[in-house]
DNA sequence: TAAGGTACTACCCAAAAGGATACTATTGGA
DNA sequence: TCCAATAGTATCCTTTTGGGTAGTACCTTA
């Protein structure tokens, strides 16, 4: 269970190979990013730290129990920091940890490739 | 409905301020890759054309209909082509479309940070 | 005293996604 | 004659995901 006597660069490339899965690097990725709110969320956290409520009104359209969901899952991934503050009335801060800051890029490749698509599509509604 | 007159560019930059959906190209482009098989279908048509059953194989744990399906959806998202060669027994050819092939870097994107993830996972497990 | 704000949980429900199994047409080969 | 191969459909079922509503604790303000 634990890595052994490997090294971590093999433990880690190791997924790559083992089983049958071979691209399950790209599917960790997806895996994480991949829910209904979740690169909303991660837009709204990398112009800043926010609060709850704030994310709440951001993202229009989210319950609570999605948001809280979600946020939970991105903090388990180890992408956002929840910073709670002991005070009535409650108090917490959601921001994104060092790694979470690393998505930046993808989440800007995608946004590029997006608006490329849309392009796209206008130049060629249909070709069958 | 029609871009009327507006050109393609301001037609498709209105996607981004639209509504309250700000990172909509990022949903447009998770939409289109995020499915449960979709990645992988991609990844092996990144290495060239391939039969049904030659992808059938490659993705082990797929059913033909969620094959199937899936190919579909990439076909009407303009990501895949589909040849079929009228002869008995049946031949049909997958492979990406231009648009589809601009899908590598992002998977790319996507495979180098999910090796990362896996890395900084290993080096710090859990860090409540 | 009552209402309001914050950041949630609990419970229930609907829709979508995913999947197992069986079936199809056609022809070549044993 | 019967089976295998190809590229699928069709039908049913389960799991996951998403969402609505209500309720909670605590303090502040009116």
């Amino acid at each position: 269970m634990s890595p052994s006597n490997l090294s971590e660069t093999e433990a880690a490339s190791r997924l790559e190979t083992t089983g049958d899965r071979l691209t399950c690097a790209v599917e960790t990725t997806l895996d994480i990013i991949g829910g209904r709110w979740k690169v909303l969320i991660l837009h709204e956290l990398l112009r800043g730290v926010r609060r709850f409520n704030e994310l709440h009104r951001a993202l229009n359209g989210v319950t609570q129990k999605m948001l809280t969901q979600q946020l939970r899952e991105l903090e388990e991934a180890g992408i956002v920091h929840r910073e709670v503050y002991p005070q009535v009335p409650p108090k917490v801060e959601y921001s994104l940890t060092p790694l979470g800051r690393t998505l930046e890029p993808i989440l800007d490749a995608m946004h590029e490739w997006g608006n490329h698509y849309h392009q796209s599509k206008l130049e060629q509604p249909e070709q069958t």
